[in-house]
DNA sequence: AGGTGCATGTAACAGGTTACATGATTAA
DNA sequence: TTAATCATGTAACCTGTTACATGCACCT
């Protein structure tokens, strides 16, 4: 039966993040698309053909239950989490298997494959220094609102925030290197 | 005509990985997939199911051409790189478009989440820095072997180093400054 | 009257993984 | 002789994106 029981079913990779999302207070689809966009995007996004039908399958197994709630005219359906939704998203942050990762970086892949175009491995490196630039600009921009968040979404950012200055440092240091040593031949 | 004229049309993600490890003397599609396991897979990963009907793909364009040297009775198809696969993989290098960059990453989603457990936060970081302790016994374990390589490898392989490094150090810190906070409560 | 934001939803497509089938070669 | 490695390939599946359709609410 739909809802009895334990939560004994793996969440799909969505699922996660919309049961994770709820306690923040983010209830509606809509609601739930925006603020991934401004926050979580950098290292996990998703998009309405996910959240919408991730929704109803939740809520055909119990996990999450929705009330109608429309503001004036316009229909609208508030989220809120059952017991087993609730268990369900304890048992996934407490879970110790090795948390995935996975990473697709065009940037690093024109670098690796830079000795087919050596000339131009220096603008490789400044196009990705250019795109950390714009994603620090994008994160310091929300930092001050996520001070008033809780701890964990500020935690994320503050790392994201040394991962990208980490990177920018580094192109830095590799465009040095990479002009001296052409200025040398 | 396939083949013939400008390489005018964008290379999807996996006939960029095809065309850049021709040039590595990386010529079959085995021996690309075991190649990308061991080194770019970290920030692009490939799978048979995407090397070969690319392989064909790009064959049928023009941009490589292939030819049977089977060793023994075994069926082998050796790739090479025509002057049309060679402008298409220069002009992908040339190109200066924000490169893409993709991230999703389990662990910090579920920092993200960890104020619905937070007794659990502890976990969660210890478990992102030990996924990274991994990595990095596997690039430590390969870098060696990539100073021999082409310096955009090594130079990627480099920065994943870093990077890997600097995400240690943060975690570290992370976890001493989360158990003080809860040695003071 | 018009633009932006709130809100829900899906169809078509693109991209990618997994598992399997097949079989030869090589080293222990 | 047996296991690992080399080698090719695909079907079924899963995941995720894009683009579109729809319509109300709110502000100017």
């Amino acid at each position: 039966m739909a809802g009895t029981g334990t939560a004994s079913q793996a969440l799909s990779a969505t699922a996660r993040v919309v049961l994770g999302l709820i306690p923040f207070g983010r209830r509606t689809g809509y609601d739930m698309k925006t603020f991934v966009d401004r926050t979580t995007r950098y290292f996990w996004a998703a998009s309405y053909g996910q959240i919408y039908p991730e929704l109803k399958r939740l809520e055909e197994q119990g996990l999450i239950r929705g009330q109608s709630e429309p503001s004036g005219g316009r229909a609208r359906t508030v989220y809120e989490l059952t017991p087993s939704g609730r268990e369900a998203l304890q048992a996934w942050l407490a879970s110790d298997e090795e948390p995935h990762y996975e990473l697709r970086d065009e940037g690093m892949l024109k670098l690796f494959f830079s000795d087919s175009l050596p000339e131009r491995r220096l603008e490789i490196v400044r196009a990705i220094r250019a795109r950390e630039e714009r994603g620090l600009e994008h994160h310091r921009a929300i930092e001050p609102h996520a001070r008033q968040g809780p701890p964990g979404a500020l935690l994320t950012l503050q790392m994201g925030i040394g991962l990208t200055e980490w990177t920018i440092a580094w192109c830095e240091e590799t465009e040095r290197r990479l002009t001296a040593e052409s200025a040398k031949q």
